[in-house]
DNA sequence: GAGTGGTCTAGACCACTCA
DNA sequence: GAGTGGTCTAGACCACTCA
């Protein structure tokens, strides 16, 4: 294999590479949890060096989509094991670490996209979405209230009853239940004062300070499938964050 | 030069070359902005192969202390070019770029290090230390009141004075002035109820909601040497952030 | 002991920059 | 055209895991 297709832009072997293993994870080829075949079976099947497939599993593996271990092999990432999960929950207990986490749901329904929604889900307006709202819990201490928006398309059948039966951790369910897998989210964040809606749940009263976290999160290829907004009760949390 | 030392733990010869040139950083032998010996010059010098210097360069790269520029060669970081100075302000318009940073000295003054800072910069309760408050406008608008600490040690001759005639950026001052470069930072945020010393500076009625910063930051070799406290009004900013 | 990923080398050639 | 970093190969050997 050599790089041909002068048009779409010169990209190096290894960026090839990259996208056919990319295709492998976002056909089902290879599920989360799982191995992939190690780097020289792979340099047989795309008729490249291991060089150059190590240069794009690294690139995967620094991105969080694969797992590298050495002496046992390549590892489909996954939100179910590993908590990985944490990397998506940057809320934390100002002492200590993060224990347990409890989700309460306070409602699961079909809705339609509005303007922003069907904007950043790149969809169309009206777009049937499903809505999910729920009370999270680090440690027995009720400090997250958080609506997710996810398109129907994507999520059939996913309901109340889906919701209670596995866990707490929507991104796992997501993964095990849809085969659809988070790899990266981008966030806005906020003070803001509570509302009716917000401090209720919370057990807090209105103008209480609340940290709101907007996020996309996307999926292989940069594809947004979930929209949420969170509020975190920050009397004894933080959003942890590492800069460099 | 091959792996020796079998007690410190065996340390690839890419790490011990990455030390090597961590170490002609933090002493000024390459100062940020200019370019460091090519490959093939550090290959010599150390005596391995430009593999090995390049896999070393390049988790350096990869961390922010030193930039790669195909053709040209490569590159101290430096906060003062290439706005590189941005990825430690993640303060965002939620609408259009960060066109204007201006920042308005509150106060520059000598203290003493309490219990909390003494901890966090790694020095003895009641250190001297130089204590700055700022307000920071982001496209003139004034939405960030701001208090960093750092060791009197490091920052010998740092006052108002300096300060003023430096320009904004502190990481820039901190670099040009007293060869000390922030590399890495660790930040907590939450949402806090504005009092009367953070309320006035940003022209807020107190009780309102403010998204709280509180952030250590350190230069090669993961040094505590900056402790920092901000506060935005996120009437219409946000702090933004990737998640992967 | 077989198989995996991790390190290291040597060398060829490419893409880019600059004089 | 000389010099830089970027890609790719081939091959040796090491560290680690597991049966």
């Amino acid at each position: 294999m050599k790089p041909d297709a002068p048009f779409p832009a010169y990209q190096p072997l290894y960026r090839q590479i990259k996208l056919l293993i990319t295709e492998g994870l976002e056909s089902g080829q290879w599920k989360p949890g799982e191995s992939i075949p190690s780097e020289l079976e792979l340099a047989k099947r795309f008729n490249v060096s291991q060089g150059t497939v190590r240069k794009a599993v690294n690139e995967l593996a620094q991105e969080n989509v694969l797992v590298r271990r050495q002496g046992r092999g390549t590892f489909v990432a996954s939100h179910a094991h590993e908590r990985a999960q944490l990397a998506f929950l940057r809320i934390t207990p100002d002492a200590g670490p993060v224990a347990t986490i409890e989700a309460e749901l306070v409602e699961c329904r079909r809705v339609r996209a509005d303007a922003a929604a069907a904007r950043n889900l790149d969809l169309e307006t009206g777009s049937p979405l499903v809505r999910v709202r729920r009370v999270l819990s680090v440690n027995a201490k009720r400090v997250i209230y958080e609506e997710a928006k996810v398109p129907a398309e994507l999520f059939p059948g996913l309901d109340a009853e889906t919701l209670n039966a596995h866990g707490c951790m929507l991104y796992t369910i997501y993964e095990s239940e849809f085969h659809v897998r988070i790899v990266e989210a981008e966030e806005r964040l906020k003070a803001v004062a509570a509302d009716a809606d917000t401090a209720h749940p919370l057990g807090l009263r209105e103008g209480a300070p609340l940290l709101m976290m907007e996020r996309v999160a996307y999926t292989y290829g940069r594809r947004p499938v979930e929209l949420r907004r969170s509020f975190c009760n920050c009397a004894e949390h933080h959003y942890a964050n590492i800069i460099n």
